[in-house]
DNA sequence: GTTGCTATGCAATGGTATTGCATTTTTTTA
DNA sequence: TAAAAAAATGCAATACCATTGCATAGCAAC
């Protein structure tokens, strides 16, 4: 049993073939990256069946999802230890002139002081600018 | 001249009949709306011309939109003084229960301590969970 | 009043997300 | 191991939301 067999055991996802394929392929990325993007990294595979795979990790808190702004959600996978609660969460850049959406795993959100009786279960933060890549 | 029409000259926006429609309706909410609802508050508006004002809005500063994850853009007039930059713009809340995206004004976005490199251009912080009004 | 620019209204299009259902694959049970 | 049940997959269809093209109406300058 490997690696992504086992993470796919510990959050109670059955293996199969295509769920292997996809761990291996979000792996594999420096982004964050759309359905579309999943899709394209295929040669032969549903988009509706990578689009399930991709909302069951979701669920099951193996991806976690970006809204950037863009009109298309962007996923990555979770850090190990990730619980996906708003501590364990991180900012999202996304770059406007590459357009890729990047996890900056080490820069947490911060605290947000909400106003009394309001109570937080999920953050999307997403800063909009230019990556370091694209900023030289 | 009354104080819509002040600040749409003063933004160097032409006041129409329906801008100013427009911006009376936002002054009434009480939370960000989606161009949906905004089409919903008159009897009949066509909604390609409302979207084009929200558009036109957005662009020079009279409102701010959020992308709070449910698909639909949301908008809400800015605050005197707003420049729409990172320091003026405050966090969205969207609540689960009442499936409603405030802008919690008084709360600014907190320093983001991004990693070397990026430069920080536009923020969108949504906060998800149970609002003040739904926690009781 | 004529001319020119802007806003509006209607139609059409593009893209992403989501669901229904039949079929295949995997797991459970006998 | 064979049959039955459950889950995953593949294809089709649908539902939204966002966006553009183009013709017309309204306003402003000349
Ligand atoms: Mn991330
Ligand atoms: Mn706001
Ligand atoms: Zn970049
Ligand atoms: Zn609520």
């Amino acid at each position: 049993m490997n690696a992504f067999e086992n993470i796919l055991h510990e959050k109670h996802v059955r293996s199969t073939a295509m769920r292997l394929l996809v761990m291996d392929t979000l792996a594999k990325q420096q982004t964050a990256i759309s359905l579309h993007d999943l899709e394209a990294a295929f040669e032969h595979a549903d988009r509706i069946t990578l689009y399930r795979t991709l909302k069951t990790f979701e669920e099951k808190g193996i991806v976690h999802s970006i809204e950037d702004g863009t009109g298309a959600t962007k996923y990555a996978l979770c850090e190990p230890g990730c619980q996906c609660s708003p501590q364990d969460l991180h900012i999202h850049f996304y770059c406007n002139k590459c357009e890729k959406t990047y996890c900056l795993s080490k820069s947490k959100i911060p605290d947000l002081g909400l106003p009394k009786g309001y109570q937080l279960q999920e953050v999307n933060l997403v800063a909009k600018g230019v990556c370091n890549r694209c900023s030289d």
